[in-house]
DNA sequence: CTTATTTCAGTGGCACTGAAATAG
DNA sequence: CCTATTTCAGTGGCACTGAAATAA
């Protein structure tokens, strides 16, 4: 087993801020889903869900926009939220073919359980971090965004 | 079309810094697909071509375990670079069952075509921020990955 | 015997495009 | 006509687990 594998090298003495990035988001997709997983809920689907509970009534072609995927990826999600009774669709009252989907009560008690895991873990993730360089992280990746996607929502 | 689509919410006012990291990761991802699509290669792709080029020699398991994925994953990713003869593999000389990852003459020269947009993009990503706001902000992932996961190279 | 590496086989999530039906 | 939304159908990338063969 094992050949020399070295520590310290500049690849990861000195990472792209795309490379870190990537990086970050892999270890936090990896430990949410693993959170999530004993809810019986993806990271997507929790993602949608907890947009879906502060903007109740979105259309899928909405979030589908705030998410920037397709329309046909975000249905995926929803038509799994609604088979396991999480969320409702309706149609809008005016404009037949819109659907608006709110959050059931079945999904906001999943919802508030899955919070506090998530919780626990961004306080993990910043554990190293005083609040004052958790705000700069945070506007940082919001000018990140902003640079390169031209604002955080789409439409 | 369009029922009223609120542009000012908590969602997107305050979001946390998880989700921040995911939306950063996304549009990141996405920008970086299409470039390297001119060049015919996948987002993972260029990744492990990047790191072969720093760290010439490494083993598919080695390669696995600094990328978090699993050997079946990345084995992939190798078989298909080599398919392009993007990639090598040599038996390692004392121990037989080890196969040795090179990139190509071939693969430098994809890489070097591939490194200029990339770098293109991490600039125009970092944008509007200052060198000093670029550090801090390295630091800070820096700090996320070894907070969640105990250091950014897997053994 | 144990461990590490590679690799075949199967599965699942999730992203996409294309195309059709519906609605305004 | 044109545009937006939903949804069916197909495809592809990429991640996983399980299991087997090989090697130290």
């Amino acid at each position: 087993m094992s050949v020399a594998e070295p520590r310290n090298d500049r690849a990861f003495d000195s990472p792209t801020l795309l490379y870190l990035v990537g990086r970050v988001d892999r270890v936090v997709r990896r430990a949410m889903n693993d959170a999530l997983a004993d809810h019986g809920v993806s990271l997507n689907q929790y993602t949608t869900l907890s947009v879906l509970e502060s903007l109740s009534g979105l259309s899928n072609a909405q979030l589908a926009r705030r998410s920037l995927v397709s329309p046909q990826s975000m249905n995926e999600v929803l038509l799994s939220l609604e088979e396991r009774g999480l969320v409702r669709r309706r149609a809008h009252p005016e404009h037949g073919r819109i659907l608006q989907a709110q959050v059931t009560a079945k999904g906001r008690r999943l919802l508030t359980a899955c919070d506090a895991e998530v919780e626990a873990l961004e306080e993990r993730m910043t554990s190293g971090l005083s609040s004052q360089e958790q705000r700069s992280l945070r506007r940082a990746l919001v000018e990140c965004v902003q640079s390169l996607d031209g604002g955080l929502v789409g439409r």
